[in-house]
DNA sequence: TTTCCATCCTAGGGGCTCTAGGATATAACT
DNA sequence: AGTTATATCCTAGAGCCCCTAGGATGGAAA
């Protein structure tokens, strides 16, 4: 009987792979077992058990998409990096589908493994440095990489779910949209603190 | 034996709040009959499968919001209308996390129940005309509905999966989101067409 | 070569989905 | 009121998935 060479990381890409072809949702040991050749007791060595498993992709997705974001605004800034940043974004909800919905999953993770996975706090990073040539501060910048992330995840969700009617391409919309944002942090509105109308 | 008077709408409802509680990816056939004190093969009278039954929840859904979002912005132009519109969503989201998800699953829903749901193209329509104050005409009108759902809807995904840290409060965030919003549809950027800089 | 451990297996229990076919409550009709 | 008809609900059962327990075996270290 020839080994399988089964590891972590195999079964987690190909979950992940699995995830993308037929959506995060329907991952399941089985299917990920039969595509390793493997009875799906086996992959109980490897991962503790389909959360686990999620987790795990959830986890190898962020970091994807986050080189993805880091590689695109490496030596940009501006306007420019704005546009970079989001491309990078929607290219990779895109080409990835289903790694992209384990990222919004707000799944338990095994913090041991979050603490290993270097995705999460470098995205923060980078969208606050990208976030830098427009000169805000706190807590506006705070507030503004948060709509920025909202509009960004919201568009690539609502257009995932075919939320956008077919009249306009939603891909003028959204060279629109990054218009729109760009504009929008240029002139970040004051606090209207005490500014009742 | 006492018949349980189960119908579709019944069935739905159940479904919705079970959906609420554990979320809308464990609405399971088992545990809704339980719920209606009945034995799961009696569901499939009323219901054609899971699938049919989660099509139906986010019908539900989508309507419940859209009249919320109605109610709340009748008699409002302007910013009013536009905090009006954002909150009934934020608020719904918030209230309703299972049904909500619900909306934005990209489900194959029976098209001729769809045809007889008032939700979705209504919502359309009062997005179209609370933007009415700010003047825009096509296709930024249609730009700009996308923009605004994009950000609503990503916000609210990235708070209910934990995506703030908890630095600031998500509620000030919003505020300041709207306030944000509000500016950028009075200033909405003219077109950059052969404008490459 | 022998030992040993991680890897992979078989076996099996429990839950969920869905179909087929049978019983019965309720409403309609005579 | 008695009968009929239909929708409602049931039992039985097959198939798939999740996961555990415990047994075999490949491959590397001794």
């Amino acid at each position: 009987m020839v080994r399988a060479g089964l590891t972590v990381e195999r079964v987690t890409i190909a979950g992940a792979e699995l995830a993308d072809e037929v959506g995060f949702e329907q991952v399941t040991m089985s299917e990920v077992a039969r595509r390793l050749g493997v009875k799906d007791a086996s992959l109980y060595t490897h991962v503790r058990n389909v959360e686990d498993l999620r987790g795990r992709i959830a986890l190898l997705a962020a970091d994807e998409k986050t080189v993805r974001i880091a590689e695109a605004t490496a030596g940009r800034a501006g306007r420019d990096a704005l546009v970079a940043f989001a491309n990078a974004w929607r290219d990779y909800a895109r080409e990835h589908p289903g790694r992209y919905t384990a990222t919004q999953t707000p799944i338990q993770i095994d913090p041991e493994l979050v603490a290993k996975a270097p995705g999460p706090r470098r995205a923060v990073e980078l969208t606050y440095s990208m976030l830098r040539a427009y000169g805000l501060a706190e807590p506006d910048l705070t507030d503004a990489v948060r709509v920025l992330r909202s509009t960004f995840h919201g568009f690539v969700a609502l257009e995932a779910a075919g939320g956008f009617a077919h009249e306009r391409s939603p891909q003028q919309t959204w060279v629109r949209a990054l218009d729109a944002l760009h504009t929008l942090l240029e002139h970040w509105p004051p606090s209207r603190e005490g500014d009742p109308k």
